[in-house]
DNA sequence: TTAAGTTAGTTGAACGTACAAGTCCCTCCT
DNA sequence: AGGAGGGACTTGTACGTTCAACTAACTTAA
């Protein structure tokens, strides 16, 4: 789609979808709309044709182009009898996602609940279409992991007029912070904390962190990060901290990682990492010049996902509920459908506590520390 | 109605409804009716377009406008608009089915399919609940990755139902052998072969295949693993063939290959894996018993997971298409629905052809078959 | 004979113009 | 004060033109 008939009507499209158009309300003139989108009438008139068709807008000559009212005619597509849940993730088969949808679809088809799933590939664009075609249908409920959840979000005109409607909706992994939803996350700046502590008392004083910088996790995370230093007493090396964005995560931080290892001056004892998938990629560079785990470097993962257990250096890690943390979202969505009202979202809100798995990849910090290469 | 394209648009209605037209029969072209009416082509244009959004008429490009066939559409009870696809896999989670789902749902929500997602956690009484979850739906097609593909299915009414309501589905991954679907798969016997020669080539002749029973993909590997023995003429010694049930396969062939290894008259090389998941919990097993890989024993996978690629011995293994998989299937299940009816499934299906990559974690056969523990 | 281009014909998208028809509000006349 | 009229604005119908994208049939060359 990127003729620009289905521009103009993308854009009246999700103004009626997040609430800016009420219904009968008047939208802009076609004249307006073509100074706007520099188009043509021709074009505009197509745009907004379409849009009658399909019932979102009614024409009335002389006067203008209104909203229509959706309201009466909603039990017209009626699902009302099957229960319909939406998933929308960043990605679908990444890492440890798939794990939390099946938590999710799991219970929900258990209760009779059918999942449809949407992946935004971590793009505000797409979420945005997701978020427009799930309010042009009927769910019952929404669980979203948000996209890019550190920045701030152009969609969350969607999202209240989600509360509007009355479709309840919940977060799982992150939120945006403009929005009080109900919530299922992890205490990340916890877990960050106690990575970073772990090493710490190990008697690490001079610790890399790489925190992804496009997710409220990596921030939280790296916040934990730097609480224990604080409190510590540790001085914090601001070149010890590596951030990195989802986008280039394959190549970022382990060429950044690589060319630390290589300096001569190397003093870093630990690592923290952002998660056990960044950690593998660390591990690999590790393995690759030759220096040894844990002896001459401590590395902290996060999430304990399976193959932490799999390496042949296993991962000290954080425990991620995964599975469990999609159960939790499948039963509280239920329950929100099931109460038909949006409670307060501090009830519903569930925060898991973090625990730290101690392998072998950490290690008390070495008696000399110099690089034996 | 004494609009020029009201006149034209009644005209073909007309034609339509006294019979002139039967369904798939061309019509005038647009410059035709702007003679024959005296009319411009926007008129025209118009006519039509109204026609067709009232399900009159379809058009397609380059070739020209046709009648719509009204009795197909008597179905059309409520989803109209929107395209729904049910994918219906064994685990959503595991291993490398995340992959597929996401290559076919990135292709579907990009042409404006919905993917609703069922699991049967490999369980023909799930199967069945959600296959009639899905016949009392109306889904425009389905894509099943087979439940137990090895055994005899109990469920088949119900996709022999899903060809009689002309509910276009496909099969990925394996098929059952009673019905004749459309299907993408990979030749896995093929790819079984090509493990087993690879190592029989290398100069092993005992060669341990570990094998998953319960689906078409270990049964056809294991049959491509005795396949390369017989034409290479080597013996099989059936105790080097171990078969597992999805159940078990954390901990069955495990177990079995530790106390294969703690044998004192140990005697095979090389081991053939299922797949590249089992490869590296045998990994495990190895690790933990000071063999050396690939000196003391070479080790095949299947599928080449990303996973292949990060363990510190780097597994040869035979490539899976993944998430190119899940694209066939979602363009040949569009194709499907786009035709609207069941075409020969020869035409439609597709067979991967497998691949080596050769790694790390195979050599020639050793010197000294002797173990040195 | 087969495969690769070419071409004519088709729908698709977009621009522009003109005038008709309906609505709304302001102004002016009674 | 109230009604008539006029203008500005809105959508409706209709014309014309151009190029793009696609299809199918035909032609040509290997």
């Amino acid at each position: 789609m990127k003729t620009k008939y289905s521009i103009v009507k993308d854009f009246i499209k999700s103004k009626i979808l997040d609430g800016t158009y009420q219904p009968h309300q008047k939208i802009k003139s076609e004249s307006e709309l073509m100074k706007q989108f520099g188009v043509s009438r021709h074009t505009v008139r197509l745009a907004i044709g379409d849009l009658v068709t399909e019932g979102w807008l009614y024409r009335q000559q002389g006067s203008g182009t209104f909203c229509a009212d959706r309201s009466a005619e909603e039990n017209k597509n009626a699902n009302t009898n099957n229960k319909n849940i939406a998933i929308v993730t960043t990605y679908i088969s990444d890492y440890i996602f798939p794990s939390i949808i099946r938590g999710a679809e799991a219970r929900l088809s258990e209760n009779g609940y059918q999942v449809s799933l949407f992946s935004t590939n971590n793009d505000h664009e797409n979420e945005k279409d997701i978020l427009m075609k799930i309010l042009s249908q009927n769910f019952d409920g929404v669980i979203v992991e948000p996209t890019k959840s550190a920045y701030s979000n152009p969609n969350i005109n969607f999202y209240l007029e989600m509360e509007r409607l009355g479709i309840p909706y919940l977060m799982i992994h992150a939120y945006y912070d403009e929005l009080e939803p109900v919530r299922i996350i992890m205490d990340d700046e916890q877990g960050g904390y106690m990575q970073t502590e772990h090493l710490i008392k190990l008697g690490h004083e001079n610790i890399l962190g790489f925190f992804k910088a496009d997710d409220a996790q990596g921030t939280k995370r790296m916040k934990g990060y730097l609480k224990a230093h604080r409190e510590h007493q540790i001085p914090i090396n601001p070149n010890n901290i590596i951030t990195y964005e989802t986008e280039n995560k394959r190549t970022e931080p382990v060429e950044k990682f690589k060319s630390l290892l290589e300096k001569q001056d190397q003093s870093f004892t630990a690592v923290v990492c952002y998660n056990d998938e960044l950690a593998m990629s660390l591990l690999e560079v590790v393995r690759e010049t030759g220096t040894q785990i844990p002896d001459d470097l401590s590395i902290v993962g996060y999430d304990d996902s399976l193959f932490a257990d799999l390496t042949e250096v296993k991962l000290t890690s954080v425990v991620h509920p995964k599975s469990k943390m999609g159960e939790t979202a499948a039963d509280i969505i239920m329950e929100l459908i099931k109460e038909r009202s949006i409670t307060d979202y501090k009830v519903k809100s569930v925060v898991f506590t973090p625990e730290l798995t101690i392998r072998e990849s950490t290690k008390k910090v070495g008696k000399l520390k110099v690089k034996n290469k």
